[in-house]
RNA sequence: GGAGAGUUGGCAGAGUGGUCGAAUGCGGCGGUCUCGAAAACCGUUUUCCGGUGACAACUGGAACAAGGGUUCGAAUCCCUUACUCUCCGCCA
């Protein structure tokens, strides 16, 4: 949520680099400022009934003291008039308020200065691309085949028991798992993150607070009977635990690192090119989450950045950095570069990260503060990334390094697998 | 799940209808003292929304778990919800 003093402030900066992001703000922001100005004149009308009811049950309270029992009976008179309308104000103003409020969560977060134009992925830039990708061969397997050949995945089984999505992992499948979400959690801890194990549901509030209510609600698993929803990625809790918070100086920087089971309901984005792993219900993801002041969240950006490049070169993947054109960058981010690893038999680069500087956007919504030297406060800014998703990178290293006697490990995996090869 | 008690400022903890945004202690910040520090002493210390004015300042309103009610007036009385604690039951 943008901050209404900027808006009022700039609107024709906010209508201008919406544009960016293909949204049409001028009407939005027309509305916004005329609610606003609604919103700020009842609740001056409001004050002043309030102020004025104030004094009168003060001195009503005197005049009983003093024992002038008839003077003070007709101030209550007065007294309860102002009170009607006292009401009829606060509803007033409440309503202006939650109009604006409904008017404010439509509005996008402001690209970043960098962000070009775009319309669809296509437009995304390349900025960086690092590994040797190989020629797998025609006799190259994807991952599903690899999976069910070495019987470490059993996406059937997983129909039975629960539904498409939710697959068993066995064997050295499931201590590859295993060996990944230590191996993540362990290069963050190093890496000077905190490391966390969060709730996998949370309530209402904290959906709300990281804005996947009520934009994504479709998109959660929910459990209406305890008004709690399945947690879409780490990044809900963790970040909603400084909702409402104001950190002092000291506290900076916050880099949390959690590993978390994943729930998506994924409604609707089912089909051929989402087979095996490369889209699940339930799966697998450590994620990194910064907050930062306002004045090195970019600096931040490129640190994570640079953090998650590292974990893929440990694990030998060829990958590619992508920054997101204003047409794919979600809604919430600023900026937003996406990570790739090229999957060798199927041919096709994989999304496995997606590392984002919200800037102001979440953390103003969330009533995210801290207070600088000087006593001023601000709205701190939040930064989350992927580090790593597990399935696209297990659907890489299945097929990246598929060999005639199995599949061979990373080197740097291997302490955590306690195996060479898949076989 | 049953019975009871509770929820106040960063923490501890007063406050049972008006003078309470809230005593006191601790912590934090600034200062005096000191070569420096500790101790002592002095001062200061929540947040949000408005208005005037604009690096300051002044001023109105709101918030004592959340929401609603009673009253001229609520931290204080009533109701609902959430959470915490104690005892019992159940249990990984």
């Amino acid at each position: 949520m943008l901050q209404i003093s900027f808006i009022r402030e700039h609107p024709q900066e906010v209508v201008n680099r919406l544009k960016i992001k293909n949204f049409d703000a001028s009407q939005l922001v027309k509305q916004i400022i005329a609610t606003d100005e609604l919103r700020r004149e009842a609740q001056t009308r409001l004050d002043e009934t309030l102020a004025e009811a104030n004094k009168l049950a003060k001195s009503i309270g005197q005049l009983f003291k003093e024992g002038k029992r008839e003077e003070a009976n007709d101030m209550k008179a007065r007294s309860a008039a102002l009170k009607a309308s006292s009401k009829s104000l606060a509803e007033a103003l409440e309503k202006h308020n939650d109009e604006l409020h409904e008017l404010l969560v439509q509005l996008p977060n402001l690209p970043h200065a960098s962000v070009v134009p775009g319309k669809t992925s296509d437009d995304n830039e390349i900025i960086h691309t690092e590994g040797e990708i190989r020629d797998a061969g025609e006799k190259a397997l994807a991952h599903w085949d690899l999976a069910k050949k070495y019987r470490i995945i059993d996406f059937e089984l997983g129909n039975k028991v629960t539904g498409a999505g939710f697959p068993f992992y066995r064997g050295k499948g499931a201590r590859l798992q295993r060996a990944l979400i230590n191996f993540f959690l362990e290069e963050g801890v190093k890496a000077g993150y905190e490391e966390y194990q969060p709730p996998l549901l949370v309530n209402e509030d904290s959906a709300y607070g990281t804005g996947q209510l009520p934009d994504k609600e479709g998109q959660m698993y929910a459990v209406p009977v305890d008004g709690l929803y399945l947690i879409p990625t780490a990044e809900v809790p963790i970040t909603n635990i400084y909702r409402n918070v104001i950190l002092k100086e000291t506290d900076f920087p916050v880099k949390n690192v959690a590993y978390s089971n994943c729930f998506r309901r994924e409604a609707g984005s089912w089909g051929a090119h989402v087979r095996g792993l490369n889209r699940l219900h339930q799966f697998d993801k450590v994620e990194i989450v910064q907050i930062r002041k306002q004045d090195d969240s970019y600096e931040a950006l490129e640190e994570m950045r640079e953090y998650v490049a590292s974990l893929l070169r440990k694990l030998e993947l060829p990958f590619r950095i992508l920054r997101l054109c204003g047409g794919d960058i979600s809604f919430t981010s600023a900026l937003t570069y996406d990570f790739e690893v090229f999957s060798e038999a199927q041919k096709r680069w994989l999304e496995v990260s997606s590392v984002s500087n919200f800037e102001s956007f979440q953390a103003n919504r969330m009533k995210l503060r801290y207070k600088t030297k000087e006593g001023k406060t601000l709205i701190a800014h939040t930064l989350n990334g992927s580090a790593l998703a597990l399935p696209r990178i297990v659907a890489a290293l299945l097929e990246n390094n598929q060999t005639e006697n199995g599949i061979k490990i990373p080197e740097a995996l291997v302490p955590y697998t306690g195996f060479e090869m898949i076989d």
